[in-house]
DNA sequence: GTACATAAAGTCAAAGAAAGTCAAAGTCAA
DNA sequence: TTGACTTTGACTTTCTTTGACTTTATGTAC
């Protein structure tokens, strides 16, 4: 196997954990006995956003390089959830649901918030439990449709 | 992590308390262990007025530096909708509010269609109108303070 | 009040530490 | 044998760290 190839398993492994990893660019490039611009070589060539990896890095003293694995399909990750929704949800499972879209990148900061809002107790509390996790529901689809 | 970035750390912990703070550089620097040149490069590169902070400082005895956190308007345009929506809110006046925002750059086009979506009465129609308009009030202004 | 000393903070350019780019040379399978 | 993919290293760009020098404010002696 060729070099590129194996700093790219490498790279995935890495990404097994979490789904993102940072790497120094000159100390990885040592551990894996090339040279420094070989990683951007193998970045550039398999870790592009088609692909569905976001590469961001800082240059400069402290510098790195972080690579995130997101969704390939958005439209299809949102359905999905969309799908995996009932008449009925609660406050823990819909936040699980949010934490993980944002997680792998379908969705931004500032909509998870947004959803966190809209569909948190603090704003259902008038209503009783049934009802509310049924309301609960209807607004998270909705608003994932939106996103759609 | 590198020198200027625990710098800017402490310094936005500092902020933490009310947004505002003052330090004498030199004590400082010694206290974060950089020499005192390096609080002003942080300061020039993370807490420029883009960013939301305004620095003033004074030199000669007794000098100081100090930092603030100022509300870009977009906070200050968020909260005064909030505070202008009552425990009720219809449909169409909540549309209004959200047309309105969007209009003046305050939140992007995809934060208008979730809250558009969350504040529809599509999802809230389960409930008669008296509450639903309470729910909605409630669900749009979580909603702008998750913006804040 | 001047003049000088002291105590801050500000400026700037050089050196250092990373990462990025690019083109030339090498490899390998069709 | 040719064209796509790899490897390499020289050079560039960006960000950080440092320290010498400058400017501004305050305090003190006369």
């Amino acid at each position: 196997m060729n070099m590129s190839n194996s700093i790219a398993q490498m790279i995935l492994k890495m990404l097994d954990q979490d789904g993102s990893t940072e790497i120094q660019r000159n100390e990885f490039a040592q551990e894996m006995g090339c040279v420094p611009s070989q990683i951007n070589y193998v970045l550039s060539s398999r870790f592009t956003p088609e692909q569905g990896y976001i590469v961001e890095s800082r240059r400069g003293g402290g510098g790195y390089i972080r690579i995130r694995r997101v969704s390939l399909d958005r439209g299809t990750m949102l359905m999905h959830t969309v799908n995996s929704v009932g008449q009925s949800l609660d406050e823990q499972t819909c936040r699980a649901h949010i934490t993980n879209l944002a997680y792998s990148g379908v969705i931004d900061e500032s909509a998870a918030k947004l959803l966190l809002a809209a569909t948190s107790d603090v704003c259902l509390r008038a209503m009783e439990k049934a009802q509310r996790d049924g309301i609960r529901a209807n607004i998270f689809k909705q608003m994932l449709l939106a996103l759609h």
